[in-house]
DNA sequence: GTGAAAGCGCTAACAC
DNA sequence: GTGTTAGCGCTTTCAC
């Protein structure tokens, strides 16, 4: 069997509080006995039980991700940033996907307060209000990632997703564009940030919204987006340039293009958001929103250990900037 | 605060022992008490803590994922499934990355095996010989996947690698290929196998095998690929085929040879293994071995789940079979 | 059918 | 400086 602190003490002919004590640096103890614990807790390949100590009301040094879906890869690399720094803090994360569903939300969370996880960081989507409202109410440590609720008490850090939209619009309409579709997410608050800049964007250049070019899909896979897309480029009056919500959706549009003989970015520029891997691997290369996901992953982190910690109960939202990465994907308005 | 079985307890009229057996479905319990526990459990919204009854030997219900990195798809993939069959089964996991470095693997396992969680599923790689003989000598449950050890009695599940890298080179000679490169990574098991694979289809036919057309490469990455391929392309006699030991290190190929103006498929063709994502937007699409990555992360979690759970003590060693996906990244040799 | 008592491994008062 | 004691929330004999 493992050895507990009891085997540590009697080895050491000490009490198991002494040992405690050793294990988390409190109290006065001489460095004689110190010292031989130490070496004993070596020699026995001693380690504590964290189930033990958790339940003495001590931190299961253990956090909960929750995702909407995996195969999107900006949740791996939410995860992969999450998870590095973590490492360094001293948290594992236990990963759980959503897929969006409220009840899934409500069961993850239940059972992960079971298990005592220290606190939640929530990247994305959340959808069920209750679960949320009672997880702040009984001061559950949660951090939002890349998404906010401006009318709850919680930490979040967001990608200014207003700015994006405004951006990439920006962009668009300075390359000559002035029918830009938007291929966006339905029931995202994030979706709806981007589509407020892309409209002020037009707006600031004197351009009337058009309804119809804005596309909320639900099923935001390539496919998905693809189907969508293919709408989008049918129309009489198609629009020369496309906005995609993530960059998933933004090379679904490239693929329903492609399948139509559109040549990117001659005829149809496109334009994504959160500049993954996968910008880089398509043809013509994605111009894509990058928001500083690195630095998203690490403050939310902080944000959570923050009050895990309880050393200080001011909450925050912090909003990160977002940058413009042009690649081959837009190029300016070839009047026909 | 939140309820504890004793709170239960003294709101039926009842021990906190008819309530814990109530819960485990153990023991005899008239239906009449047996009906007025759960409906107070109902009531008060009580959950079981798992810590606890974790410290009287019970599982936790958590185990643990240990991947090389999160920024390769597939890994990305290997979790999401295993995740979603978890949640079937009721498990929590927890994603720890290792980035292949043996001490960080030892790190990861003792602070997990301290959180007790019921067991790991570790895959790809593993460098840390002694820790991972020591859990097995320990009984601890551990599964592989996408990897195993022949010499360890130790349950796995793979992708028969050997059957891929045959497949993959089997299809670029019925195209006419002679010269075929390899890129892959160093210190890989399955990459290993992939090649004997590789060796063994151009024996067949009648081939010899040139050793400096095999590069191992220790960055597996986008990048690491491409200046490695580039070495082979600017070979004087450069190869018409490129194997590569997944997509992402065959992508860095693809992206070399276009540097290089090389059309693909005409002047070269590429393969890739995983079958991920990526083969579908990159361009040309990259045919790919696939894996049955679902199968195999279902399977990882089965025989896991089987050793936690002590019904069966066999242990297996499962050979999932990998299929040709192919795409327009090969063709048909074109001697000029 | 049900409950009393002991104990999992640890920590925190509070003595000494 | 160090030890005694109690208890976190649960499960498990074993007795009734």
């Amino acid at each position: 069997m493992k050895p507990t602190i009891y085997d540590i003490a009697r080895e050491a002919g000490v009490s198991a509080t002494t040992v405690s004590k050793v294990i988390n640096n409190k109290g006065r103890i001489s460095e004689k006995t110190r010292k031989k614990i130490m070496q004993i807790m070596e020699e026995l390949h001693y380690q504590p039980n964290v189930l033990a100590s958790a339940m003495k009301g001590k931190s299961t040094y253990t956090i909960a991700l929750l995702i909407p879906d995996m195969a999107n890869p900006i949740y791996a690399q939410y995860l992969k940033y999450i998870e590095e720094y973590g490492q360094e803090l001293g948290f594992n994360i236990v990963m759980c996907s959503t897929g969006s569903d409220p009840d899934k939300e409500a069961k993850h969370i239940a059972l992960l307060r079971q298990k005592r996880v220290d606190g939640f960081i929530i990247a994305s989507i959340f959808k069920n209000e209750t679960v949320l409202k009672q997880l702040i109410q009984e001061k559950v440590p949660i951090a939002l990632m890349a998404f906010e609720r401006s009318e709850l008490p919680v930490a979040s850090v967001t990608g200014d997703d207003y700015l994006g939209g405004y951006l990439a619009t920006e962009h668009l309409l300075s390359l000559g564009h002035r029918r830009i579709g938007i291929i966006t997410e339905e029931e995202t608050i994030s979706g709806k940030e981007r589509i407020k800049g892309y409209e002020k964007a037009l707006l600031n250049a004197g351009i009337e919204v058009e309804p119809s070019l804005i596309v909320a899909i639900n099923d935001p896979t390539i496919e998905g987006a693809e189907k969508h897309a293919r709408k989008l480029l049918d129309r009489e009056q198609r629009p020369t340039a496309i906005f995609g919500y993530n960059d998933v959706l933004a090379i679904g549009a490239m693929q329903a293009a492609k399948e139509r003989g559109i040549i990117i970015p001659d005829e149809l520029s496109i334009i994504g958001f959160d500049n993954t891997v996968m910008c880089k691997i398509v043809e013509p290369r994605l111009s894509s929103v990058a928001m500083p996901i690195q630095e998203l992953g690490r403050k939310a982190m902080e944000l959570l250990v923050r009050q895990i910690e309880g050393n200080d109960n001011t909450k925050q939202r912090i909003s990160l900037l977002p940058e413009l990465v042009i690649r081959q994907s837009t190029a300016i308005l070839n009047e026909k």
